[in-house]
DNA sequence: CCCGTGACTTCCG
DNA sequence: ACGGAAGCCACGG
């Protein structure tokens, strides 16, 4: 039986899923687990899941590739810090080369996803 | 038990 | 194309 904070545990499942140096993005996940508008919730499982080290949360952004999130994190650049220590770039809380480190569970999992 | 909030996104006008 | 409003799920007061 599935606990009902499902939405979380899959949230935070493909969170942990993504690779080094990648990052995705609230509503790709939510997408994902066929809520498109559940972003915000997705948000809260990084929240949920902010005290487990295994998910990196750090790697989820917004659509636009805006660290939104950076100030629930424990430092104020500390979300920045990670990611460019990934290799990431960033200017001014904003990932530059988002779209090309962006990774879409819809199309690198696509396990529930029809062909 | 009901209402409001929250790390967002999409849709409608 | 731009701006405002709704939606979704979970948790706290």
């Amino acid at each position: 039986m599935q606990s009902k904070t499902n939405f979380f545990k899959k949230a935070q499942a493909v969170a942990r899923k993504i690779p080094y140096g990648r990052v995705s993005s609230y509503g790709a996940i939510a997408r994902y687990l066929g809520a498109t508008k559940s972003a915000r919730t997705v948000g809260w499982a990084m929240n949920a899941s902010k005290t487990d080290a295994s998910v990196p949360a750090h790697r989820v952004v917004s659509s636009k590739g805006i660290l939104t999130g950076k100030n629930h994190f424990d430092g104020t650049n500390l979300m920045q810090q990670l990611l460019e220590n990934e290799g990431v770039l960033i200017d001014n809380y904003q990932i530059t080369n988002f779209k090309e480190i962006f990774w879409d569970p819809n199309l690198e999992l696509r396990i529930i996803k029809k062909q």
